[in-house]
DNA sequence: TTATCATAGATAAGTAAAGTCTACAATCGA
DNA sequence: TCGATTGTAGACTTTACTTATCTATGATAA
């Protein structure tokens, strides 16, 4: 079990963004660079990111991505969520009669790490960045 | 990303032997039927769960699997990093100067939901069970 | 209307999990 | 000691998911 490659990809998307480029749209084709991947991968991620809502696409010349107005709110947990989906990291395979009591534990626990990803946000790091 | 199945099989199993069989050594067979999973691939599992530490392997006639001495204390983190590994859920994949930020906090909100299963053990959970 | 840029679909390669088979080693009981 | 019982280990196949690329299409600004 490990969070994909993608979903570093993202957050480091993400940061580059709040801190570089928080109101013109970048192209996939500078944020391809600046992450040394390619740009067709890059892209299919980004479209994700679009789809959860967490950024706005541009078409056309001079186009390219570029954060909604409510950045400052954007979670740990939303990138994660938008690249890895919601579903649970746990999900008990055998029919007991009633629910699972060990399923409950581990999801009781995946639970505190969501908080922890919920209570970070994407411009809270990048503030801390730049004071340093 | 996702815990895995074999995960899923092996609390299903330590809980079965805390709460039914906790001096006894059970086979493979048994503990395979009880799950409707193979033979073959839950000895795999077990001998992951044998080779951490966690239960005992007797050979023979008779013989089995069977719980330690102290496993009152297994937690669920035990079990789960016996099957996938102890290596942290993210590594960033970039080589920045200086360690990530991004790391620490996904890293941080893991050790969160660690502690949680680290907290709970089965023996605990076998007793709830009881109660009801 | 043309150059620029994102989107979507098909597809292939790489990797990890799930599952099976077979030979082997250890132990018990007679 | 012999043979039945049980776990161990390795090779192997299948399946599913992630990573990655290519190409065609759609949208927009200059």
């Amino acid at each position: 079990m490990k969070f994909s490659q993608a979903t570093d990809n993202a957050l480091h998307v993400m940061l580059y963004l709040v801190m570089e480029a928080p109101d013109k749209p970048v192209s996939v084709q500078v944020l391809a660079e600046k992450l040394s991947v390619s740009q067709t991968y890059l892209s299919k991620m980004l479209t994700k990111l679009v789809k959860a809502g967490l950024i706005h696409s541009v078409s056309g010349a001079n186009g390219g991505y570029r954060l909604k107005r409510n950045y400052e709110e954007i979670s740990f947990l939303d990138v994660i969520h938008a690249i890895e989906g919601t579903t649970s990291l746990f999900e008990c395979s055998f029919n007991h009669g009633q629910q699972c009591l060990i399923q409950q534990v581990v999801m009781d626990a995946e639970r505190q790490m969501e908080q922890a990803l919920k209570n970070k946000t994407i411009y809270e790091l990048a503030k801390q960045m730049k004071g340093v």
